[in-house]
DNA sequence: TTGTAGGCGTTATCAG
DNA sequence: CTGATAACGCCTACAA
C-alpha cells in the first residue's frame, strides 16, 4: 500500500496533474465531468493530499492558529466554541497550539507561522511579556487575549484584549470591606512577582488601603510550589493551614474560582461554614461558580464576549479593516453569591 | 524580510546547503567550528527551517497525536499532563488535534498521517464505532482510548483501553439500591441508543431488575437537546423540571459528575436537602466530585492510569515489544462521598 | 569533512 | 478547458 500520490491519480484518470489539482481544489475552470470522473477516482482508491507539499507550495491558507499555554484551564475551554463558531462563519479554521510551560511560545508562533502560512494568531493565557518588536516581527496579525498588560507592553502597538486586573481585583476586595470585613486573607501564586498574580494583589492591597486597612503579612497565604497553581486542591491545601495556624480573618480572596472551591472544603471540612463563619470570594466566573453552593461571589470575566472580539479584531487586522480600538479593556461583572456575607 | 531559507544561510556562511543542513541536525560528520558558526549565523538572522519541506522530505518523525473530540471534557484534562510527562521522557513528541462535532476523526487522522509522518496516534474519547478495518488501514498503531468498546469493535484486533461503562454502572446504581433506594431517577443523553449513555443505562436498568425494581419511564429524564449535553447547566434543567413534575423519587443518578453538581444545584435551590431528600450519585471522578459540598458519591475512572497505559502500549505496538494486552478495562473505584444517604 | 544535484508531492504559470 | 514544467524549501545520496 505505497502512498497515493496525485501523479498515480492522474496517471489512473488518464489526465495531467495540474487537472487532479484544480479538481482536488475546486478551481473554476474545470470541466464539470473531469472533475467528476476524478473525485471519483480519488474516492475509491482514498487518495489522500499531502498537506505538507500545499503548505509548502501554497502562498497562503485560511488557517489562524491559538496558541494556549496552560490547556488545562477550565476557563479557556469555553472559549474554543466561540472560536470555532466565528471562525467556521468567515470561513477561516484555526488549529490549536499547545505550549508547554517551558517553552517559548513565540518561537513556537515563529515556527508555524511558516509552516501553515498562518494567517494570524491568537494567544491565549501564557506571559507573552517580551518587546512589542518581537512581536510585530512575527509578520502576521496577532492578538493577545486574556493578558494582562505588563508595563513594557504598554506601547500602543500591542494588540490585546483583557480585562482590568488590578481594578476588579479592587472592586471584589472592596465588596468585601464594605460588608464589613477588616481581616481579609488572600491566596496569590507563589511566584507573583508579575502577571495576574501581581496585579490582583494590587487590588488588593489598594482596595484595603481605601478603607485604611493595614496589608497584614500573616494573612498574605502563597500557593503551594508542590501543587499545581490554581486548583481547588491547592486552594484546600493552603486554607487548611491557614485555619490550623489559628489566625484570625474573616473572609477569603482567592483569585481564582477554582481555588475559591478548594478553600471552601478546609473550611467546611473544619466544621465551619460559607459565609456564616467565612466569606469566600473568588474571581474568574467559571461555570462551577454559580452551580457550586453556595455558589460563588465572584468576578466574571465576559469570556465570550473577549473571545468574540479577539476574533473580530484579528480577522479586521488581517482582512485590512481599519480597527478601531487595537487595546481593549473589557468590564467584568462583580457576581455576588451566597459565599459572602456582611458581617 | 523576505523569508530566509536554507540557501541564503549557506550564502551567508559560505557553504554549501548540505552543510547547513546537518549542523541543523546535528549530524556527526560535521566540523565543530563550521558547525558553531553556522549555528551563530542563524542565531543572528533568525533562520527559521519551514517545516513542511521538512516533513516533506523527512520519513519519519517521533510525534504521535492525540485526536480529542470534546475538547472542552475536564475528564480529558488531567490525562494531558501524563501524556506530556510520559512521552517527553521517551523522545517522542505529541500533537492535539482537536475533532469537530461532525468530523470524521479517522479521515482527520490519515490526513494527519500522511502531513505528519506520526508514529501513532491515541483516539480520546468520541466514538470510533468504525470497521476495525478502517482503523487497521491507518497503517499505523493506535489505540483507543476511554471508549466504550462497540459490540462491533469486540474483535480482538482492535487495541482500546477503557472502563465497563455498564458494569461501573451497574455498581453504583446497585450501592443506591443496597442503602434502599427503590425510586431511583436517571439522566441519560438524549441520543443514547449507543456508546457511553447506553453502556451506563443498561447497567442502570441490570441493577434495578436484581433488586426487583421495575424501570419507571418516568423516571428515565433526558438531557435536553437545546444545551450542551453532560454539562452543569443540563443536570440543572432536566432535574428542576423533575422536581416540579412532583414525581416520587429518592435518588438520582446522572452519568457524570458535572450533571450531577448541576442537578443537585436545582435539588438545593427549591429548598430541599442533598442526601436529606435526595440522594445523588455521578460518574466519572472528575476533580470537582471530591471538592464539591456535598462531596458527591460517584464512580471513579482511574484517568491517570488510563492514559498511562495507553501511551504504553502504544510505544510497545510503535517499537515492536509484545503487547500481552491489546485490550485492556479498568476497574473504576465506587467512591462513597456526601451525596448519598441510607433511607 | 564538504559540496552538487535530484527529488519529496503539490500548485502556479504558461502555452496549447 | 488542459497538460507540461518550474518552483516551494529541505534532505540525502553521491561524488569530491
Amino acid at each position: 500500500m505505497a502512498e497515493l500520490t496525485i501523479k498515480d491519480v492522474a496517471r489512473i484518470c488518464g489526465v495531467g496533474v495540474s487537472t487532479v489539482s484544480r479538481a482536488i481544489n475546486n478551481h473554476p475552470d474545470i470541466n464539470p465531468e473531469t472533475k467528476e470522473k476524478i473525485m471519483r477516482v480519488i474516492e475509491e482508491n482514498h487518495y489522500i493530499p499531502n498537506n505538507s507539499a500545499r503548505n509548502l507550495k501554497r502562498t497562503e491558507s485560511n488557517t489562524i492558529a491559538i496558541m494556549i499555554k496552560g490547556i488545562d484551564n477550565p476557563f479557556f475551554l469555553a472559549m474554543f466554541k466561540i472560536f470555532e463558531q466565528e471562525l467556521g462563519q468567515q470561513d477561516y479554521t484555526f488549529l490549536l497550539q499547545r505550549v508547554q510551560q517551558e517553552e517559548d511560545e513565540l518561537a513556537v508562533a515563529r515556527e508555524l507561522t511558516k509552516e501553515k502560512r498562518l494567517k494570524g494568531i491568537i494567544f491565549l493565557g501564557g506571559r507573552v511579556d517580551r518587546e512589542p518588536k518581537e512581536l510585530r516581527e512575527l509578520g502576521i496579525p496577532y492578538v493577545l487575549c486574556t493578558f494582562a498588560p505588563e508595563k513594557s507592553m504598554l506601547t500602543p502597538q500591542v494588540n490585546y484584549i483583557s480585562i482590568d486586573d488590578e481594578e476588579e481585583s479592587y472592586r471584589i476586595v472592596d465588596y468585601l470591606c464594605e460588608l464589613g470585613h477588616k481581616k481579609i486573607a488572600i491566596i496569590r501564586p507563589l511566584y507573583s512577582d508579575r502577571g495576574i498574580g501581581r496585579s490582583r494583589y494590587n487590588g488588593y492591597v489598594r482596595a484595603l488601603k481605601k478603607h485604611g486597612i493595614e496589608v497584614d503579612p500573616g494573612l498574605v497565604l502563597y500557593m503551594k510550589d508542590d501543587i499545581e497553581a490554581f486548583t481547588p486542591a491547592n486552594g484546600y491545601a493552603v486554607t487548611r493551614e491557614l485555619l490550623e495556624s489559628g489566625r484570625d480573618f474573616t473572609a477569603l480572596f482567592t483569585m481564582s474560582d477554582t481555588t475559591a472551591i478548594g478553600a471552601c472544603k478546609a473550611i467546611l471540612e473544619a466544621g465551619k461554614r460559607v459565609p456564616d463563619d467565612y466569606s469566600v470570594a473568588g474571581f474568574d466566573g467559571i461555570d462551577m461558580a454559580n452551580y457550586y453552593h453556595p455558589s460563588l461571589t465572584t468576578i466574571c470575566q465576559p469570556k465570550e464576549e473577549m473571545a468574540r472580539a479577539s476574533i473580530k479584531m484579528l480577522l479586521d487586522l488581517i482582512e485590512d479593516r481599519p480597527v478601531r480600538q487595537n487595546q481593549q479593556i473589557f468590564a467584568a461583572e462583580l457576581l455576588v453569591g451566597e459565599s459572602t456575607k456582611q458581617i
